[in-house]
DNA sequence: CTGAAAGCGCTAACAC
DNA sequence: GTGTTAGCGCTTTCAG
């Protein structure tokens, strides 16, 4: 930058200056910085601008998500993208993997990286630990899953409505036998959609069999085992409520081993590939990726810009998408 | 850390010691900065570091990739994620939409937060421009597409021989009328995987013909519309080849929708979700994404590490996944 | 409209 | 082992 200005017979500020766009400069003396600047081929260093800064912006947000190769987290990941592209922000991604740990190592990575924003889908239970963060000017944002014992705004999906509306919806088919099938519930989600698998039980005036509700897996293998000891059991179910993807799939996969995939009635939550092409297409309780991001990025980019209004927990509603698995009626 | 240096009574390069683990320093002393640390809360500032630091390292790598949320481009992604992780570094990931433009604003944009390395999957086709980067001691690496007028490692797949390998499997089952579905030429990866077709049509002694071949569409339903068109007019194919995987997809689509699909054989370029719960299951030549990543982010880090040997250009095979929809004799 | 001086948070080089 | 001084590349403040 030193040689730009001597270059350009010119100041250290005036090339500054240029390359942010002040308007008090003239014409002619800017044309000339420019020239030198291509010339001795130099490129800005927002870093190192950044630390004298006014207010010290890096204009880099981070995103904590679960595994940014799974569709879910990829997908948010690119709405945080397009809205921080928008406002001259990139991001930095991190995948978690359910481990509390890793969380807290990355988070002190990219604070110091000096993130001015993160978005946590959290692994953790706690956290506590972001409160001095808060304190030097880091915002946060939770996605999926609400903070514990620290505040911030949050954007999470109607999990439990989702799952009272697929029992509601396997019920008005006839069933009164659902297996449950779903993460265990350590998992914030995942209890979340148990509860609620419970309560739509309860509104449909089933009683629970505990026999029939598989939490915890740790392969698609261990979910397939267990689709299919159920069936060989005396107490088999006419329909299955999955829901969490991976599970969804797996249980997809063993139903098909046992040629009942047309028999047995399944919903699944969340998205799965291909879901309509397959025989039968999966009825499926989805999120709204989309929104959730769009929401959550809305809420970290005003407060990045200063917004110091209340925190706010919103959520954004499943939709039921009907494609045939879910409206297979009862055999005996 | 002026003030941890003036709590713990120490000097601020005793406290920068202490955070960058050099050993010569008085266990008590460390201990005495490390709780003065925690009570200011006071967390490093890596990016100032990196500005005065040996050789200006900023532990950070970028990522161009076609689109973060595509499959393809996330898996790659986690791949560097975890390579890069293991070395302390993170990883900045961008999105290119196939615009050569944004490619170059990107590359700007990474530049100016200085990242040490930068991996792309090219959108443009010439990319002279980076040639001053180099000098400035950037290392560079190309992945799926390799370079135009510019040398730097890449990793690419065999898409040619794949094709042809597409081909010559659907030759072995009978099929003489096979169509293309592809993407548009000015595409490397497809313009690589047109090339193999047509070799594979020589060498199993195929005449071509140009109304089988549909290349460049802008939606899923323009290839649908395509494929449906196709069958209705006289010269309809017995098989087709398509070469990558929304294209395929559609196809896919387009083929139930006629009840075709198990008349017809298919053969699709890259994966494509739950290949193998579909009906019939679909047969596919199959990048090995993992490898891609690994010995990219291989190459490019021994880069960084001051690797100075000839630029490698580096094919990583495809494989022949058999699993049902490419192994449907014709029908007449 | 332009420039000089100071300093952001940190580390290199060299003393002690 | 530990401290001092200078300065990375930039922007601020304030004076012209």
């Amino acid at each position: 930058m030193r040689e730009v200005a001597a270059l350009s017979g010119t100041s250290l500020k005036t090339v500054s200056r240029v390359f942010n766009g002040v308007s008090t400069v003239d014409e002619d003396l800017s044309r000339r910085v420019k020239a030198a600047a291509r010339k001795l081929n130099y490129t800005p260093n927002m870093t190192a601008g950044s630390l004298r800064r006014k207010n010290g912006q890096t204009k880099t947000i981070g995103l904590l998500l679960e595994d940014i190769s799974n569709p879910f987290s990829s997908a948010l990941h690119r709405v945080f993208e397009n809205y921080a592209r928008e406002r001259g922000f990139i991001v930095l991604a991190g995948s978690l993997d359910e481990d509390a740990d890793r969380e807290r190592d990355l988070v002190s990575l990219f604070i110091s990286r000096r993130v001015d924003g993160l978005i946590i889908a959290p692994a953790g239970s706690d956290h506590g630990y972001l409160k001095p963060e808060v304190q030097a000017g880091t915002k946060f944002g939770f996605i999926d899953r609400p903070p514990m014992n620290f505040s911030a705004d949050s954007v999470v999906s109607t999990n439990r409505e989702g799952s009272r509306r697929a029992v509601a919806h396997l019920a008005s088919f006839g069933h009164t036998r659902i297996a449950y099938f779903g993460d265990q519930p350590s998992i914030y989600t995942a209890s979340e959609r148990y509860q609620g698998f419970v309560e739509g039980m309860k509104q449909a005036k089933i009683s629970l069999d505990k026999k029939l509700v598989f939490q915890g897996f740790d392969s698609p293998e261990e979910v397939r085992a267990s689709v299919v000891a159920m069936f060989e059991s005396s107490n088999a179910p006419t329909a299955i409520y999955a829901s969490q993807n991976l599970v969804t799939l797996a249980v997809i996969q063993a139903l098909r081993e046992m040629k009942r995939e047309k028999k047995i009635a399944l919903v699944g939550f969340d998205h799965i590939p291909a879901a309509e092409l397959l025989t039968p297409a999966i009825t499926l309780i989805t999120q709204d990726i989309a929104a959730m991001g769009q929401h959550s990025a809305q809420l970290l980019f005003n407060r990045i810009e200063g917004f110091e209004g209340a925190v706010v927990q919103d959520v954004i509603p499943t939709s039921l998408v009907v494609r045939g698995s879910g409206e297979i009626r009862p055999t005996r």
